[in-house]
DNA sequence: CACTATGTCTGCATCGTTGCAGAGCCCTCA
DNA sequence: TGAGGGCTCTGCAACGATGCAGACATAGTG
């Protein structure tokens, strides 16, 4: 099973380890004559390099984790492919894994025996785990939070500003001339942080047009799925007066809603317009198409990696907040018709860009 | 930046470095008195075993890599799921990387360079290497082969019985009464032979029925996302007899070819009914809700985390077939109607399953 | 009392690699 | 001719951990 070392290769080359190894590093002079016999030894016995000597040997390990709450949630797994290439265009692979927003599995990274050591860097999605908490644990790996949650100046922190976003989702609906545009996914609990400042936006944008918000219009959800999405948008079609419109805190929890109200005999947006968040691949497909929030992933990603290299590389500079472009993208299930779809516009040749976006 | 090592803590507690290890892996007989000292070392230092060190003196890593074409296609990323579950159950992490479906980084895997090394073992879903090139690199790790393609009896390899499963799709549409079936996805070339086995199933059906397959409507698709999907509808409705039923070689194929039919103001199923593969949650949600093949991923997870640990371990059994179980999931897309909506249904407390299925 | 068994603890070697310092050797130039 | 300078190449030590053999002290045995 164990592959040959540069003991074997120096031995059959009839040099020292310390050739071969510059061999195959391309370190210092050596003759052509010696380069080519060590060549041909590392050929024959078909060396790989051992990378966690290597490692070992240079403190480092060339790897980064990402942890996510679910790998499966559409948005996790987008952002965990920009990660993975940004990471790549660094010189660097990624561990994923996933707490399933379980507060102990994401506490589990923390203690003695956690494999984050392994790690050159940690990029935390964090779900119950507060910034408090991972503080406290004095965490030698660098740690770049991600998109949820409000910290507290600990540590770096990347997301897309949420009470802008939540309240230009929410001015749009505003804008179309509905008047009981309900909000879904609030959580008003400790972890709940990104949520409520969703909240917050919704609220904004109704005070800045003047209106007032009808507390039964908001509903809670513990969690962002289709499913809590169908079964709050059903309690809202259970009012006496029911919303025209709806602002869901994440795609997920708009795709089942919308299915609810096909469901129901409702048309969207005819009866009830829907805005989500996320802008994941799905919503552009789904029918109607969905109108959301999209933050901009490959930026997250990008500056997550790189802030996450500077701390790996030693910069100390104090956490940043740094926050991350969004844009609304309005489709069908807000105005009923786009100006094409991208199911019937055929394929782009040098479209680098995937996923198709229009206004 | 580098914490404590052994070193440190056993001149601190004035012991030996050996003795530091025996405490911290609960190794050999220490007196209690000694254990306390230690103990109380390694807190205050805040002691974390450098497991990169760890690996390298026993030979194993505890890393097992996940390589698929795209993390963000829905079935991928739920089978990632699984894995990750699945290798954690066994004490392993999973490193996960794509290859865009590119040759390239697949055969990058294989080189020297390649960070294969430090990995365990590795989990392949090959997109473009085939398993005669695999071979042809004498890999040191051993690998498990996922779903796609077939192979030639070189390595394991875990899949569900692809072409029983198109039969299946196909007949179930032939027995709804549709008489022009279409099929969306084969792949008449060299990498194409998970779909050519689709293809082959799709035959089979029509044979059993006593049907001749109308060549027409078999549209090939380079790749298998919603755009080829909705893509290769269109071409299909410009025929002069359009189809009345499609299987689609995957979901996502399906949910694109569902979007082209609702943008062309035809209905599902009434004109035209829609068959996937993958039961990606996606399917449960989408209007109409979409029938499909579902593979048994947990199963495929478990089954080739649990070969993989086989080989790791050295056991150098003759390379495995793997069938994987799956079954067929009717929902909207083909017959108009189901019991009860899982939109509708409200949550079940402990129903651990993730996604409801009905038959 | 001598000898063995037992229980604790330690030091050395080692995993496979790279950093560092230096050993030869050949060539050049005064 | 001999000192100095490149150029090649080598050996030793080290990264931080664990396997192994054995040292030492104590207790148990005939």
């Amino acid at each position: 099973m164990a592959g040959p070392t540069l003991r074997d290769v120096a031995k059959r080359a009839n040099v020292s380890i310390r050739t071969v190894s510059n061999v195959v590093n391309g370190y210092a002079p050596v003759s052509d004559e010696l380069r080519a016999r060590v060549q041909a030894a590392l050929d024959e016995l078909d060396y790989r390099p051992n990378l966690i000597a290597r490692n070992l040997k240079q403190g480092r390990s060339g790897m980064i984790a990402l942890v996510v709450p679910e790998l499966d949630v559409p948005y996790f797994a987008e952002l965990a492919r920009e990660v993975i290439t940004a990471a790549r265009a660094r010189g660097y692979v990624v561990m994923v894994d996933q707490t399933d927003g379980d507060g102990e599995r994401e506490r589990e990274l923390l203690g003695r025996d956690s494999r984050a050591t392994m790690f050159d860097g940690l990029l935390l999605s964090p779900l119950s785990v507060s910034a408090e908490e991972l503080r406290a644990r004095g965490n030698r790996v660098p740690i770049v939070l991600l998109g949820e949650h409000i910290f507290n100046g600990s540590f770096h922190h990347v997301a897309i500003d949420n009470v802008a976003a939540a309240r230009e989702a929410t001015a749009h609906l505003l804008g179309l001339g509905r008047r009981r545009v309900a909000a879904i996914g609030d959580q008003p609990y400790a972890t709940g942080e990104t949520a409520q400042l969703r909240t917050s936006g919704y609220r904004q944008a109704h005070v800045r047009a003047g209106l007032e918000v009808d507390e039964r219009l908001i509903v809670p959800t513990p969690r962002f799925h289709r499913r809590q999405g169908a079964t709050a948008m059903e309690q809202l079609l259970a009012l006496p007066e029911p919303p025209d419109a709806v602002f869901c805190y994440n795609d997920l929890l708009a795709l089942g809603a919308m299915r609810a109200l096909t469901r129901a005999g409702l048309r969207v947006p005819d009866d009830v317009a829907v805005v989500g968040m996320d802008d994941i691949e799905e919503g552009q497909y789904s029918t109607p198409s969905l109108t959301t929030i999209a933050p901009d992933k490959k930026e997250i990603a990008r500056m997550a990696v790189d802030v996450l290299m500077e701390s790996i590389g030693g910069a100390a500079r104090p956490p940043a907040e740094i926050v991350v472009p969004h844009r609304l993208i309005v489709r069908e299930s807000t105005t009923g018709q786009v100006p094409a779809s991208p199911a019937i516009r055929p394929e782009e040749p040098g479209a680098g860009e995937r996923g198709q976006r229009y206004v």
